[in-house]
RNA sequence: GGGCGAUUAGCUCAGUUGGUUAGAGCAUCUCGUUUACACCGAGAGGGUCGGGGGUUCGAGUCCCUCAUCGCCCA
């Protein structure tokens, strides 16, 4: 126990209880003969390590938090571990951005490599100023940047009060990830789920790399129609047709129309030559052009956007790219174009970017008259890559995918099954899962061009000419892992043999990061590493997370556990609701409105910044505004009133052993088991901000009413009323405090040590019936009726805007026979507190008790 | 275009299966420095529950419809 300090104040407790919880292993996870049923686990969403912390960060962690040390204080061992998402793009434009540096894999490693900056301040180095760097001297860099990264987190999560266990912390890039995601990869392709694909493929050109269906985002861009001639061969009259991509003319293999449409029935079967490059195309039909839009009639390209992957899918129509990884139009035209003038006209846009291209294609077709009319400016959604700037272009290429019910009809329903059967908070959370799965249009494409993530465990075998076989990939064995396909051979050839005819060569792309973030439950949990720890764990109690990652995270985890394990990794799904500025817009950097998670903490003191978490339902959104941060300074209120009212409260004498004898005393203790009941629902039924506002609110008057009635027999003679009183304050205070607990667990923790031996965050949480044994026969019916006496009398002296000590010399109190009788029990705390030299009693007609009449005696100034 | 959510006091939000007079905090105003707390306490004023229609003895709550805002998907 420690000493109750003489002016208790917030300031400084963070440091104070956070090394003290640390040295105590205060939240440490205790597997010593544990079993599942004990055992309360969290999946904790492994922030971003290359990112920045925001506010949003606090809340929705907090909601976790509170969860967490709920559940701890009930009895459950709490498996609550931290991991860092550091592989992924995010991390290597940080990398870049920091040091000056850029990967270029046909470079030497270089021993004790000293980059050109260390820290540029978020300022971005242009391209052509970073220093290229050999992929191993790159992911070098990576690795340090977020092991310092990630210590600052910790730091932050520590300050907040975060009940994790440090112990149990992974990265998404350590040893053990990258054996669990290759691990998991190769049973995938063992089981057929798991495959490569030559297809047509969202590509990112600034990053060049493939991108997912769940990594996309429509942008409305300025576009323009163009209307183009072509000509049909038939001899008739010329075809128009509207395009915002005139620059992929020469691509062009086909044009379409609805099968519908009157306009071109007759034309179906029937081919045009293509301005400019003269080739001939087909005219075709299919259901998704529109005929509403432009002429009604499209040119379909290899590939201007996904519908003309659809058309070329479904109609069989030939590839014809003209773009090349970089967006830059290839230097080879493609066969079909042969006519002299055709070739020419390619010449003149090879190589070129796609902006570039446009210009000339329009100015050739205008000198041609190909182009009708004038140019119309419209906006249209464009689809990007969401961290990307450039439009997404679309290039066959060679990928690895994961089967994902897009096109496995039992696989989506065993899936929509799962949504079905986890417990979602708040439960219309379940129809944005539904509707992204249902919405699937393709496989997910886990490979990735990229440097700093989970290399493809496989290699594939080189032909006597060189030339690789990736039809018949080389799969490690499980006990080979992790491998690095770029520096270990597979087994049976030896390292001479890479890129050797006969020989082999690794596959040099990365996992999509979500590939490896998809199997946090295993890597937290100790899958294939640590059976024993995995079976007591999984599947998880909880997954708590973001609205926004429903579709990628929740999914993709979803996904690998019904792959892996035919089952739901979670029970439960908590999901928090978006921080909003003041104007109800999300927050983020470019607005500027962005308030760092440190600054807050320390401003205001962790508990206060908690409370403000914590009273947000869970889905629901919450506004912050940092300049008037209402919530905050009232959870900051709460705190210092904690403090307080426990120092008064335990500065009374106590009488060990005394009993309950006042029928007041007993009746707060019986109505607080009320509340205690209420909390305990509703922090079962994953309400936490109902568990704070039931507990807040019983508090608050428990201090008004309670504390004041009793204050002056608290602190009178010993005796057994003083005993009572006492006695019930204190019992009451212990529930309050671990009631608070898993809010504000810093005041709350200081507090208890004021009392009691041990933390607060490993107490029993209260129960109802610890508080019944004590109040007797007494309802919440005395506390309430003697409380509304008091409320009545100090409206009076309001009213008659006089101060609370005022003596009133006579009080007459009206109300049914019963309350009366619980009035006149604890006349003594009210004619007390309430300064009254005559209390009368009248029974009258009413419900409740009133005041009749209050005399003052006005004192002289 | 489809889906989901929201709309309650000046502000931020509660409001359970439909049930007395719709609540809290902040802000405002008044009073008060009382042996926990001035980072305080007491009290007061303030709402046709987004509009319209319906079901019901009774609707903030259920149904229909419209409007506005936000998010997700196309």
């Amino acid at each position: 126990m420690t000493a109750i300090p003489d002016k208790p104040k917030l300031e400084g407790l963070e440091e104070k209880w956070g090394e003290t919880w640390e040295a105590q292993g205060t939240y440490a996870f205790n597997r010593e003969g544990a079993t599942r049923e004990c055992v309360y686990s969290i999946d904790t969403p492994p922030p971003t390590a290359s990112g920045s912390l925001h506010v949003g960060h606090v809340f929705s962690y907090t909601h976790t938090d509170v969860v967490a040390r709920f559940q701890r204080m009930n009895g459950k061992r709490v498996f609550y571990p931290m991991g860092w998402d550091d592989n992924g793009l995010p991390t290597e434009r940080r990398v870049q951005n920091y040091y000056g540096v850029r990967c270029d894999p046909s470079l030497p490693y270089v021993e004790n490599y000293e980059p050109p900056h260390q820290g540029t301040d978020g300022k971005n180095i242009k391209p052509a100023d970073q220093q290229p760097v050999s992929r191993r001297n790159f992911i070098e860099l990576c690795e340090q940047l977020t092991l310092e990264d990630e210590k600052l987190f910790e730091d932050l999560w520590r300050t907040l009060g975060l009940s994790v266990d440090w112990k149990q912390s992974y990265r998404t890039i350590g040893p053990e990830s990258l054996r669990a995601s290759q691990l998991a990869f190769i049973r995938n392709i063992e089981r057929g789920e798991a495959y490569q694909a030559q297809a047509p493929t969202l590509w990112d050109i600034t990053f060049r790399t493939a991108v997912a269906q769940a990594e996309l985002e429509d942008r409305d861009q300025p576009s323009a129609y163009h209307a183009l001639a072509f000509h049909p061969t038939d001899g008739s009259d010329d075809i128009v047709i509207d395009t915002t991509r005139p620059e992929l003319l020469a691509a062009c293999v086909a044009l379409v129309a609805h099968p519908d449409d009157e306009r071109y029935k007759d034309r179906f079967g029937t081919t045009v030559r293509t301005p400019l490059f003269d080739v001939e195309v087909p005219i075709v039909a299919h259901h998704l052009a529109q005929q509403d839009k432009g002429t009604g009639i499209a040119m379909v390209c290899t590939f201007g956007d996904v519908t003309d992957v659809v058309w070329w899918r479904e109609l069989h129509l030939p590839n014809r790219a003209i773009l090349g990884f970089d967006g830059r139009v290839l230097s080879e035209a493609p066969e079909a174009i042969t006519s002299e003038a055709g070739r020419e006209h390619y010449a003149s846009i090879a190589g070129k970017t796609v902006f570039s291209a446009k210009k000339i294609v329009v100015e050739a077709l205008q000198a041609s008259g190909e182009l009708i009319g004038e140019i119309r400016n419209i906006t249209h959604p464009v689809k990007f890559f969401e961290k990307g700037d450039k439009p997404l272009e679309i290039v066959s290429t060679r990928q690895w995918y994961i089967k994902n019910g897009a096109h496995d009809e039992a696989l989506r329903e065993r899936l929509l099954a799962h949504g079905k059967a986890l417990s979602w908070h708040p439960d219309f959370m379940r129809v944005r899962y539904e509707n992204w799965v249902e919405g699937l249009s393709g496989d997910w494409l886990i490979s990735r061009q990229r440097f700093f993530g989970v290399p493809i465990p496989v290699w594939y075998p080189l032909n006597d000419a060189g030339e690789p076989n990736f039809d018949a990939p080389i799969v490690p064995s499980e006990a080979q892992l992790p491998v690095d396909p770029s520096s270990d051979a597979p087994s049976g050839y030896t390292e001479q043999q890479r890129g050797e005819p006969g020989g082999f060569i690794g596959e040099v792309d990365v996992m999509d990061t979500w590939a490896t973030s998809s199997i946090t439950p295993q890597l937290a949990g100790g899958w294939e590493r640590d059976a024993e720890l995995f079976d007591l764990v999984y599947p998880y109690d909880l997954r708590p997370q973001g609205q926004d990652i429903i579709r990628t995270w929740l999914f993709s985890t979803l996904l690998r556990s019904e792959l892996e394990a035919s089952t739901l990794p979670w029970k439960n799904a908590g999901i928090s609701g978006w921080i909003l500025d003041p104007d109800r817009k999300k927050m983020s950097k470019s607005k500027g409105n962005v308030v760092t998670p440190a600054s807050m903490l320390d401003q205001h003191g962790s508990d206060a910044v908690r409370y403000w978490a914590a009273s947000a339902k869970l889905g629901t959104d919450a506004s912050f505004d940092p300049q008037n941060p209402k919530q905050i300074k009232i959870g900051r209120r709460l705190a210092i009133k904690v403090l307080n009212a426990s120092k008064f409260t335990l500065g009374f004498e106590a009488t060990p052993g005394a009993t309950l004898s006042e029928l007041l005393d007993q009746s707060m203790l019986k109505t607080l088991a009320g509340v205690v009941r209420d909390a305990t629902a509703a922090f079962e039924s994953y309400d936490h901000a109902r568990a704070l506002e039931i507990t807040e609110s019983s508090f608050w008057t428990f201090c008004d009413d309670y504390l004041e009635l009793v204050k002056d027999r608290a602190h009178g003679e010993i005796g057994q009323a003083q005993a009572s009183a006492v006695a019930a304050l204190r019992i009451a205070l212990s529930v309050y405090a671990r009631l608070f607990a898993p809010f504000i667990p810093f005041a709350t923790e200081e507090v208890w040590s004021w009392f009691n031996e041990g933390s607060v965050h490993q107490a029993a949480w209260p129960v109802a019936e610890e508080l019944t044994e004590h109040s007797g026969a007494a309802t919440s019916a005395t506390l309430d009726a003697v409380s509304q006496a008091l409320i009545g009398i100090r409206g009076a002296k309001s009213t008659a805007k006089v101060s609370q000590k005022t003596v009133a010399t006579r009080v007459e109190v009206g109300g049914p026979q019963p309350l009366l009788e619980q009035l006149r029990a604890a006349e003594g705390d009210l004619t007390s507190v309430g300064h009254i030299e005559e209390l009368v009693y009248t029974v009258t007609e009413a419900a409740h008790i009133e005041i009749l009449a209050v005399d003052l005696q006005l004192e002289e100034r």
